[in-house]
DNA sequence: ATAAAGTTTAACCGTTTGGTCAAATCCGGG
DNA sequence: CCCGGATTTGACCAAACGGTTAAACTTTAT
């Protein structure tokens, strides 16, 4: 009982600096963030981002696994999933802009880390089970040739989705200046985007 | 003669820093950048980044513009111009796409700058002469209401259009994971994006 | 109650970083 | 050649930074 407490706080203490570490981290990516902001934000001494972490690149490394990982669970049961090609596609997109709309930081983290450090994510970032888009791929070569849909790459395919899904979300602030938005019209902009890009989709896909 | 030779001189050394300046704020971002790695790579000593620029900051500020103002004009001569709506969309697709795959750092840079200090950007890098697409809108709705395209909102279209030129870029590093394939695969697989897109949206506007 | 283990603190460390400054050097014109 | 302006150099600066350390404090186990 006395020893759970004692878990408890321990557990509070390191989640404060999880918690605080990944605010910081997300918006000002490793290089612009100070350990001792990280500190400040948790509302902790310095030195004990290092008693519980070593060093900020683990922290670091904390923090990007578990970003990494918030999304690719639901994604690869979709991915790998026998739903019907159509019905895989809108589960597909209703899942990931659900996702990304309740974690904006996501796509731009993983980008940014992996374009700057590309053999860090690849040797100890990327995870083990990443979606396999094999049976997706033989689905649409199945639905071409039963001449359900018009002919495509299926890996041009996966990748539009991809775009259309995540870009405008990464791209935001852009798009809102490009398109004379106010933060309220754009996110409501947003908000149909799972309505239009499932529509674009299927439409792009008609034989 | 002989002045302008010295003005040659010295445009040559800013020249060098800026050039290796662009360099490494592109690879590395802001806080990435130490001003010696610059001035190695100049081959200059560090104390003329400050004789000719200043600051860090505004020496930064001058490669953000340079990249930010790289893919405007054309871009922006597009979608003002009053070419057919199909040529259009082939036209922007075709200017955008190689825009980005011969200055591949041009989407990242300035989504991570957007992102990160988006005050920075909307007060001094933001151009004055960024594209009107209300031109381009009313192109897109004439057009429905002529029942040569099916409805859709033009907002929606042209991020949906920006979404399928960028993003495989930006992705690249994760979009390679994903399909499993090789460098020299990947780059094939990009080369194909302008007609994959261009086809991809037609076919999605098709009545 | 006591000792051991765990956690926290605050001061400190060496290195790095953006920037400064005065002297040296270069250049061009008279 | 001399002079003044422009450019470059190399040493230096203070602050910032990730990290260390030993002592103090707290908790746990006996």
């Amino acid at each position: 009982m006395a020893k759970k407490e004692n878990q408890q706080a321990a557990d509070s203490t390191e989640q404060k600096i999880f918690d605080a570490a990944h605010e910081v981290f997300t918006q000002k990516g490793m290089d612009g963030t100070k350990m001792q902001e990280i500190a400040d934000r948790a509302g902790i001494n310095k030195a004990l981002l290092h008693y519980y972490y070593r060093t900020k690149e683990k922290l670091y490394e904390s923090v990007a696994r578990a970003v990494i990982s918030k999304a690719i669970p639901a994604i690869r049961q979709i991915i790998e999933s026998d739903l019907p090609l159509e019905e895989k596609i809108r589960r597909f997109i209703e899942t990931y802009i659900g996702i990304i709309s309740r974690n904006p930081f996501i796509p731009l983290f993983i980008i940014s880390e992996i374009n700057k450090h590309p053999e860090r994510f690849i040797d100890s970032l990327m995870p083990k089970d990443l979606p396999k888009p094999a049976f997706f791929f033989r689905q649409v070569e199945d639905e071409i040739a039963a001449g359900r849909i018009r002919p495509i790459k299926p890996q041009h395919l996966i990748v539009n989705v991809i775009s259309l899904c995540v870009f405008p979300f990464v791209g935001k602030p852009m798009m809102r200046i490009l398109l004379g938005m106010s933060a309220g019209e754009m996110r409501l902009f947003l908000e149909e985007r799972k309505d239009e890009v499932t529509n674009f989709v299927l439409a792009a896909l008609r034989p």
